[in-house]
DNA sequence: TTTATTAGCGGAAACGATTTAGACAGTGCT
DNA sequence: AGCACTGTCTAAATCGTTTCCGCTAATAAA
């Protein structure tokens, strides 16, 4: 590879002075700059990121921490998605993304000394368990961090706006007539509770009961399960015309349990989702569902968390909210 | 952080003992060495992995190559769990993953150069157009290169085992009676070719025969435009008794057009998927498929890149080919 | 005893970049 | 002329490792 060196050699300048030009300094002559920077382009050179992250301390990497168990992380539609734009976000602004997570080969080490080993310059914390000691580790070091749908004291989150987002998917079902609600909430973590608050809340508001036995603890991502309490809910002759699932993909559980048992989803019962992930709209019929804005949050994340690198003393830390949309699909019926 | 230099003063001895102490070399007692690498493990020693690199040139970083565009890439389930096991696997052998794509920053660079920017290890690239100029740099490049589904002169390649998974599909749908079959393949590329041809050759060996207007040209992961191929299909008179979707995420769109004819899935029309995502066993009725090994797919790669980064010599390049499995669903009638 | 060998360790260069401090020449001012 | 100042450039240190080579002392061989 050809180095600042090779540069300076041909074209009689010290390397210094390479460096300098090629980096914009303002203590060079406007016409060696060129001529360094033509030279550079025609050599084909490209900086060596190890020697520079070796001087400066900042390697233009992005730590991504997410839970990476089997059927989790990266096959997870809402992370996928996140870390997509999250990732685009990031490179426009020079910036590559690194998997971080413990146990790299025979070295045992936990996230945050995988982060110190890479020398990323921030971290981005998604669907994983809040309340690990990985997370605690980097949310108490030195590193920049964002989190998602999580906040902790003094660090910058993004949250998508859950609380409102069931209230909105209450309020269309209540618009559609239905009375006698049911809610599947995923397993424990504080998106889990922002939402269940909106729907107790809503729920309340609009004077509607919560039944007994109405609101079962499901988990995420986990159709059979979702099937299972469905099941649940529909066995009892008073049952519930309307479901709230854990989130879509879940949803596709509660489609199957329904069809089992003999009956028409967004007719006989009808299902809310809560993603908006691309299946809501193929499945039939279309699940209704509230849409986050993924690709919202993730760039939102990578843009705070670059302007906590790149402009640590002036940047604060805040919780962003993102806001999404509620998706009519036909799977809620009209009652009366 | 900690440094070797911090080490070698704590315990009264050179920069370089402690280097070769901690790397096992043999050229330093037993007795010192136990004693370094106590000290290390008490002060929290990592290596700092770019002056590593600098020295050695080794990074330990793998490129993942792969199409980044909208809708694509990481929200694949294909890839997704491709890239999964991929990482287990390269994270085991103590390499992290990167991804490569042009435009870091500000910078114009190829995916090449940002291999050489990055110095990555390796590069395995996967669900891309292959034969994209920048394909064809990294190929002729010097890093070593393993490619999924698609092979090179001269360079190793993991394949599933496109051609018989689709010669099984059509036996499956032969021994329950179909005689009438149409085939929706995907788009242009060394898969899409090894399908048909396996499509072509058993239908022959059958006997049976293949149709003007039967095989048709749709899209891997586009269930809108399967939707409309699969109606063209259906619209005629004399019409398939089965039909070969491009994937099961089209096949989706293949379900939707054929219950909007007012015809059932797997009763007046079969239905066939290839890939074997979770959503095969969730749709309703159960999708008929060749489910691939994207788990071993994945890790046959890994293996077979880190092999050659590691024992270059010793490693020769080959085509790998990885079976997959029949998964039989609801979706196929049985006729006669 | 002398010499050759070896085990164990350290010095120093190198990897490729950035950055500080200073050299040098030219300019303008008194 | 003497002085300060400015613009342009260089030398050298530095980041944290690895590795080649050489040194010393101890051991084995003669």
């Amino acid at each position: 590879m050809v180095s600042l060196k090779d540069i300076s050699v041909r074209c009689g300048v010290s390397v210094a002075t390479v460096s300098k030009a090629l980096n914009g300094h303002k203590d060079v002559s406007e016409a060696t700059k060129e001529r360094l920077i033509k030279a550079a382009k025609e050599m084909g050179y490209f900086p060596n990121s190890q020697a520079r992250a070796l001087k400066t301390n900042r390697t233009y990497n992005l730590g991504v921490m997410f839970l990476d168990e089997a059927g989790s992380g990266l096959t997870h539609e809402f992370f996928a998605r996140l870390l997509n734009s999250f990732k685009t976000e990031a490179e426009s602004a020079g910036y590559d993304i690194t998997f971080i997570n413990r146990d790299m080969g025979s070295r045992k080490m936990t996230t945050y000394e995988h982060c110190k080993y890479r020398n990323v310059d921030g971290v981005i914390i998604a669907c994983t368990d809040f309340t690990s000691q990985d997370v605690y580790e980097v949310i108490n070091g030195d590193i920049p961090v964002v989190t998602i749908d999580h906040t902790f004291e003094c660090r910058s989150s993004v949250l998508s706006n859950n609380e409102q987002g069931i209230e909105e998917l209450v309020e269309y079902a209540y618009s559609m007539g239905h009375k006698k609600i049911a809610y599947l909430q995923g397993n424990k973590s504080a998106v889990a509770e922002k939402r269940l608050k909106g729907f107790l809340r809503s729920m309340a508001a609009k004077g509607l009961e919560i039944r007994q036995g109405w609101v079962l603890t499901a988990d995420y991502h986990n159709p059979e399960l979702t099937y299972k309490l469905t099941k649940k809910l529909l066995e009892n002759d008073d049952r519930p015309t309307c479901i709230f699932m854990p989130d879509d993909y879940s949803a596709i559980g509660g489609y199957n349990a329904i069809k089992d048992m003999g009956l028409k989803v967004g007719e006989d019962v009808s299902v809310v989702g809560y993603d908006g992930i691309a299946y809501a709209t193929l499945v039939s019929p279309k699940l209704t569902t509230y849409a986050q804005d993924t690709e919202r949050i993730g760039r939102e994340a990578a843009k705070k968390l670059i302007a906590l690198i790149e402009q640590p003393q002036t940047t604060f830390h805040e919780v962003i909210t993102v806001g999404g949309s509620l998706v009519k699909g036909e799977s809620v019926a009209k009652i009366n």
